[in-house]
Order: C-alpha cells, then structure tokens, then sequence
DNA sequence: ATTCGCCTAACGAACGTTAGTTTGTAGTCT
DNA sequence: AGACTACAAACTAACGTTCGTTAGGCGAAT
C-alpha cells in the first residue's frame, strides 16, 4: 500500500464514518481529496474495496489482539481485563475506521460479506471461552454464556458512540472503568 | 393512519431493517409489496417519511415508558429495573423498527435530525438522572455519571443484534438477566 | 521509457419523485 | 334496484438527477 494510498483511505474513512458507507457517494469521497471520482479508481478497483479494506484491517487487529493473550497464561478474569483493554484500545486509536468496521460490514456483499461474518464470529467466540474458563474455574457466576459474551461486547463496541478523543476520559481509563463494571457483573461475590 | 398504510409501514420497515434506510430505494419496498414504486406515494410523501414514522414512533413509546415509570416513587433501583425491563421490552416487541430506530436515525435531515437528536438526549438524561438519585442514596457507586449512563444503554441497545424471538430467552428473561447484570456493576457491595 | 497520479468525457443503470389516469368499492340519491 | 358521487389505492409513463464505473489521454517524476 503505498502513501498515497493510505493517505486517500484515511480521507475516505474520515467520510464514511460520518454519512454511512451506503449513503457516501464515490463523487462525496472525491470531492473531500479535492480530485476527480475517476482518480480514484487509479487506487481502488471499487467503492467496496474501501470498505473492504477498512474492515478487513479491522478484524485483523482484533484477531492477533486475541491470539497475542491467548498465547499467555493468565487467568480468566486477568484475560477477560486484558482483551477489554485491547479491545478498547483499537477502536479509540482507529475511531474512524472502527465505526465503519461496526455499523458498515453489513453492505459487504457475497464472499466477503460471508468471511467477515466467520471472523467476527471467530472472536466473539474467543471472548466466550475466556467467561467459560471464568466459570469452569468457579470465578465467574454461573450464566447463559452466549448471553453474557454479547452483554460484555455490546458495551464495549458502543464506546464509538460517545467517545471523544478531546474529552476527559482516555482510552486507558475508560478501559479500566469498563472493566470494573464488566467483571463485577460476572465475579462472584466474596461472600 | 389507515390499515393499509399501517400494513405498507410495516412491510417497508422488514426491509428497511435487513437493508438499512440507505442501501433501500422505494423499488424495493415497492416490490416487496407487490404493487408500483408511484403507489407508495398515496400513502407516503417521500422515503424519509417512512424514516421520521418509524423514528419517532419509536421514540414516543420510550418517552411514555421513562414518564410513567418517573410518577411512581420508587428508590433509584427499582426504577432503573423497570426502566430497563420497559426497554427491552419495547425493543423486542417491535424488532423491525427497534433496528431502524436505532440504526438509521442518522439518515434524517434538516429538522427531523435535530428533533430526533433532541428526544434521544432526553431520553438518556432521564436514565441519567436515575442513577444519579441511587448515587445520592449512596446505593450506587460513585463513578463517572455519564459514562455509566452510556454504559447501561449501550448493553440494552445492543439486544436487537442478536435477539431472536424463537431463542430461548424471552424479554422478560433478557430483562431480567441484564438488570442483574448491570446492577451489580453499580450497587455498592454490602461488605 | 515507464510508471504514477490524475484528468476529461461519458456510459448505462438506478435513484426519488411527479403528473395524470384508471380501477374498485362504498355510500347516497332518485 | 339502478344510477351517481366520492374516495382510496393503485396504475402508466416519465422527469431530471445521481450513481458507480470505464476508456483513454496527459504531465511530471523515476
């Protein structure tokens, strides 16, 4: 990928993330780089390319996050606040690209469409196993584990919606406060 | 509103949600309906306002629930319980448009936009205000407020990616689950 | 001499919407 | 009972616009 390249990318994010992949027009992503639609085409084969590209690179970035902790041996809880960390950490330092990534996929279409979904699945799953290993080890409060694997990603993804770059909370904080609130919901009490 | 244009509402907003508003164009919902793109123009005046119905029909029903449940003076945990049962609620029994609703608000425009805007705010400031009351009971952790408020809502709203009618879990069971769930993240511990 | 980045020009397709008309049905008057 | 009116709901046909994309060429840098 050369320079320019990535340069147009992170122009084109930059707009997706505002108007929404389907309602972004070639012409509108053209216009913000101040050259002609057709130009664009001298770095990208398509509009869905730049989708696919964006959400693609996305999900790599969760993956080898997930496999990097996999590979040590901590416990559930210390594996469950790490992949917390990580998680947050990727979607506040790629902001744009991470909304996209959540919001957009679904206008990915036949293969792609289909192998975004297996990876998304793949790391869901990789969460799943960290609660189960909570609970296989009498850590974690007994639970439907699909239901708790959704409730603990579904508060984490939707920091995009409200975190500000400029605000008073950093990534590391809000990871931190995210963490605490998601394993007191799954800790068991020490009674 | 007249039965068809009910029936024509609903059937437009099946497809709106497997779509996305943008990524819809009136033929198709045309075409699901069998009769002529033109047609939907006896009932509808433009595609946006099948947005603003769904849009602000769904935020009416969440504004009548967070007023009722403010009439009635419970403590700050028994109105969040039923604030969020109330939600969930809400969100399942109307999975179509609960979608749109939250989805595809961004694709209003002009004053649509910002009134939408404006009833969602308040809306979260009415949650907020519950979990500020349990804070000043000195039930709930002290903790950053908005960031609580987000992170309860986030959990809630993030049902309708994966709930299934035929699941296992009915509302009701959802509710109560993620009323536990989130609750145990605010209410101090009883040491 | 070749490659890179961009251009102009234009393509056919799909878009939201309109104007004006036809059809079927229900209620009213003779 | 049959004719007349009124209205809702659909139709045909088409409008101007915007869409994603392609073909082919031009200038500057390597």
């Amino acid at each position: 990928m050369t320079e320019r390249k990535r340069q147009i990318l992170q122009s084109a994010q930059a707009i997706l993330k505002k108007k929404g992949y389907a309602a972004t027009s070639v012409r509108d992503i053209a216009k913000s780089l101040e050259i002609e639609p057709a130009s664009l085409y001298s770095h990208f084969s398509s509009k869905e390319d730049i989708l696919k590209l964006t959400c693609f690179d996305m999900a790599s970035k969760f993956d080898e996050a997930i496999q990097e902790i996999n590979t040590l041996y901590f416990d559930a809880e210390q594996q469950l606040r790490m992949a917390i960390r990580e998680h947050v950490q990727i979607l506040t330092s790629h902001l744009d690209s991470a909304i996209i990534f959540l919001r957009d996929w679904r206008n990915l279409t036949g293969e792609s469409h289909l192998k975004f979904v297996e990876k998304r699945n793949s790391y869901e799953n990789g969460i799943r196993k960290m609660i189960q290993t909570g609970i296989d080890e009498g850590r974690f409060n007994e639970s439907d584990i699909k239901f708790a694997t959704l409730t603990v990603l579904s508060s984490v993804n939707w920091i995009v919606e409200w975190y500000n770059p400029n605000g008073k909370l950093n990534a590391t904080q809000i990871a931190e406060k995210l963490s605490n609130f998601i394993l007191s919901g799954l800790i068991k009490n020490k009674l």
